[in-house]
DNA sequence: ACATAATACCTTGACTGTCATAGTAATGTG
DNA sequence: CACATTACTATGACAGTCAAGGTATTATGT
């Protein structure tokens, strides 16, 4: 299973993966990624620059606001925390998710 | 639910979507977007640009090939028929489909 | 006879999400 | 003291989608 097939397939869902791990508290973005890649057994690698611009969409459409923490290893670290209007957002792109997954499911 | 948010979530599935249409037999390109209309319940209209770059890519990739018809009715036909090349690659991409839907349920 | 709708195909240019690449900077490890 | 790891950011390219516009034929209603 390559690597691109993964990822061709996986787009537009990356904004909800990142919401759904915010429900569970505050995270920062390196941890994400680490996050994603370990909760899908090794098998889906959230590359960093995808990240990245899917925070700052996030940010800009209300859904996360985000602080600078104390950097205790490695670099500073920015905290992000999913607003009410994120939650809101994520619940409604799940059930787009479950939709979406019927059609494909009846057309392939 | 919104016509942008199945396009986005669909997106990547429409080559796989025609494949699966022609394993059934022969079909020119307008009908291939109204039974997918149809198979969908209405729910989910391939746009036609979108179509024809997907044949387009299709026909260079190998996986189908295609054929002038009568125009019985309207415009001149153009039919599409898909080869074995096609028939393995649909059935990669349904496998590809299984895969990612575990993910991203997992994920979401 | 004539306008309109429906059939059927095609092109172009813009938009968006993804990612390779590259860079900055701090801390931990051998 | 070099190197790996942690952690964030910016840029430019690429691919799939689609709105918009175009051409041409046949069917339908008046």
């Amino acid at each position: 299973m390559s690597e691109k097939m993964t990822s061709d397939l996986l787009r537009g869902h990356t904004d909800t993966i990142i919401l759904n791990l915010l429900l569970s508290g505050d995270k920062y973005g390196y941890e994400i990624t680490k996050l994603i890649f370990k909760n899908s057994n090794e098998q889906y690698e959230l590359k960093e620059a995808t990240m990245y611009s899917s925070l700052k969409r996030l940010e800009q459409d209300g859904a996360i606001t985000s602080y600078w923490g104390e950097g205790s290893q490695g670099g500073r670290r920015k905290y992000y925390h999913i607003t009410d209007r994120g939650i809101q957002i994520y619940t409604e792109n799940k059930h787009n998710w479950e939709y979406a997954k019927s059609i494909i499911d009846r057309l392939i």
